[in-house]
DNA sequence: CCTCAATGGTTAGGGTCCTAACCAATACCC
DNA sequence: GGGTATTGGTTAGGACCCTAACCATTGAGG
């Protein structure tokens, strides 16, 4: 996460450009803004699903999970994949999720290592509840003015 | 954190948008590009930083303090505030940075309550190594191609 | 003055994410 | 077939960030 408020000045930037070649300061200006604005909303986000018992990862999930046409689930590194994290964070999230009552999983018939993770009702209601919020989270976000850059 | 390898579609988003008057699919795909771009970006700089003893935070840390002309040092909560991160994670993270000899910290002469926070000849020295480094990366990330969209 | 609110800072506890190391089952290959 | 590498998954331990609650000092008002 990237919060810096002041970002460095267009001046500082190109004193530095001067000095390393190669290096544009319009490109790092665009960069850090990229950052903290992302940061900002990634913040927003973590608060709109931690006020609903879920987390970035834990809605992602089931986004996954309920994108997936089959119908018979996914397994964890294919989560983890997909969503580019770690596969203990998958273990961690799914156990999360299976207990609240969201997901099965079940050992998969044809390979003993495997499990297939699935949404359930409760799972797919809740997904579609947090779906509209989520997304009138970003619209508005994404609206809202930049802030004056330095 | 948000890494999802594969946005939603321009289809799905449109029959989000149809269904949520006040939303534009448009501009729900740029934010979920956004955030996955910037969340690409801040790993690599927090692998850069880890492989050097740092982090987002100390480096920015060493950032802000030396960007002040005052040569006295910033108060943690005047760090909080302009890494608009909480008051905690700079208690820890200057400590960290004060045990690694890169800060002092000093009583304030005219507040019982408070210490100045400057940096230490060392820290400027590991501030200017990195720094290169730090442009050069945002540099050629930023230069890189993007991900081909679905 | 003397109380009480505000400010500077730390501690305690919890959430999320990571890498490294480890089982168990499957797949490859001679 | 039997040894070895690969794959699916979990456990252990650590880094970083947060909120809530807590001291200590300063500031403001009656």
């Amino acid at each position: 996460m990237f919060f810096l408020k002041e970002l460095p000045t267009r001046r500082m930037l190109e004193t530095y450009a001067a000095r390393y070649p190669g290096m544009e300061a319009g490109t790092v200006g665009d960069a850090l803004r990229l950052l903290r604005r992302a940061s900002l909303l990634l913040r927003e986000l973590d608060a709109y699903f931690s006020a609903h018992g879920l987390s970035q990862s834990r809605f992602l999930v089931l986004v996954v999970i309920d994108r997936e046409p089959e119908a018979t689930g996914l397994l964890a590194s294919v989560i983890a994949d997909r969503l580019d994290i770690s596969r203990p964070v998958v273990t961690e999230t799914v156990k999360a999720l299976t207990q609240a009552g969201l997901l099965t999983s079940v050992p998969d018939p044809d390979d003993g290592r495997a499990r297939r993770i699935a949404l359930t009702t409760r799972g797919q209601a809740v997904l579609a509840d947090r779906l509209p919020g989520y997304f009138a989270l970003i619209a508005e976000f994404m609206g809202r003015a930049d802030e004056p850059t330095a």
